[in-house]
DNA sequence: TAAAAGAGATACCAAATGGTATCATATATA
DNA sequence: TATATATGATACCATTTGGTATCTCTTTTA
C-alpha cells in the first residue's frame, strides 16, 4: 500500500545525493568522476551512490577497473507520483489541467471511470 | 540555487511522517488525535510534527490547550517541481502528453509558441 | 613485470534520528 | 477548587548517518 519507495524517499533526503542525481543526469560517471563535483573524499561519495543504487536511483555497470555510475530516472517517477495525491490541494488550475491529461490520455487507452 | 527545500525532504523521508501527511490531507488534527493512528507513543509523534512543521509542511494553531496540526499543501509543491527536472527522462509519452496540456492551458491563457 | 590508478572493505568517529519514560505546565470541567 | 486532559520539556537510549583514514584487491599501462 506504501506509494513510492521508502529507500528512494530516503535516498533523496540528503541533499549531495540529490546533486549527484543532478550531475548524473547529465551523463554517466565513475566515482572518481562524481568525486571530483564535490569537497568529499571518494569513500564518502562511493556510501552515496551506494545509498542511491539502493534506492535503485542509479545503476552500475563495471567496465574494466572502472564503476560507471548511471541514472535511472524512472526510479523518481513512483516518488514524483506519491505527491499526485497532494495535486487536489495545490492550485485549480493544475487540477483541471491534469483531468485534461486524463482525457487526452484516455483517446489511447481503454477509458478510466473518472 | 537549491530547488526544493532540504527541511522538506529530510521531513518526507521518513514513512511516518509521509503516513500522517496523508492522515491530515483528511483532516486537521490534535496531536493525541494523529497519534491514535500509530502506534507511537504520543512524544513520538510531536517529534514527527515538530520536523514536519520545521518543513513547513504542516502549520500549527494553538486553541485553548489543543494544537491543531494543519496540512500545508503548497509546500510540497517546490519538493515535487524538484523532480520535474527529470521529467524528460521518464518516458516519452507522459512528455507528449504534458505538451498537450501546455497547449490546452495556453487556450485559457495567452499563447504560448508551440 | 613493476608501478600507477580505480575501486572495495574495514574500522572508527561525531552527530542526528527515532523512539521511550518521566515530570511539569496549562486548560477545561465536575 | 480539585481533577482530568492535552500538551510541553527533559533526559536518556540504541541505531543510523555522513564522514574520514587506512589497507587491500584488481586492472591498466609504462
Amino acid at each position: 500500500m506504501e506509494l513510492g519507495n521508502q529507500q528512494a524517499f530516503r535516498a533523496l533526503a540528503d541533499p549531495s545525493r540529490r546533486a549527484i542525481l543532478r550531475h548524473l543526469a547529465e551523463q554517466d560517471m565513475t566515482i572518481a568522476e562524481v568525486a571530483s563535483n564535490f569537497e568529499m573524499t571518494r569513500a564518502a561519495v562511493k556510501k552515496h551512490l551506494k545509498i542511491l543504487e539502493e534506492g535503485k536511483l542509479i545503476s552500475v555497470e563495471t567496465r574494466g577497473r572502472e564503476r560507471i555510475n548511471k541514472l535511472e530516472p524512472m526510479a523518481l517517477k513512483p516518488v514524483s507520483d506519491w505527491f499526485n495525491f497532494f495535486n487536489q490541494f495545490w492550485d485549480k488550475r493544475l487540477s483541471t489541467l491534469e483531468k485534461a491529461v486524463e482525457t487526452h490520455a484516455s483517446q489511447n487507452n481503454k477509458p478510466t471511470k473518472n
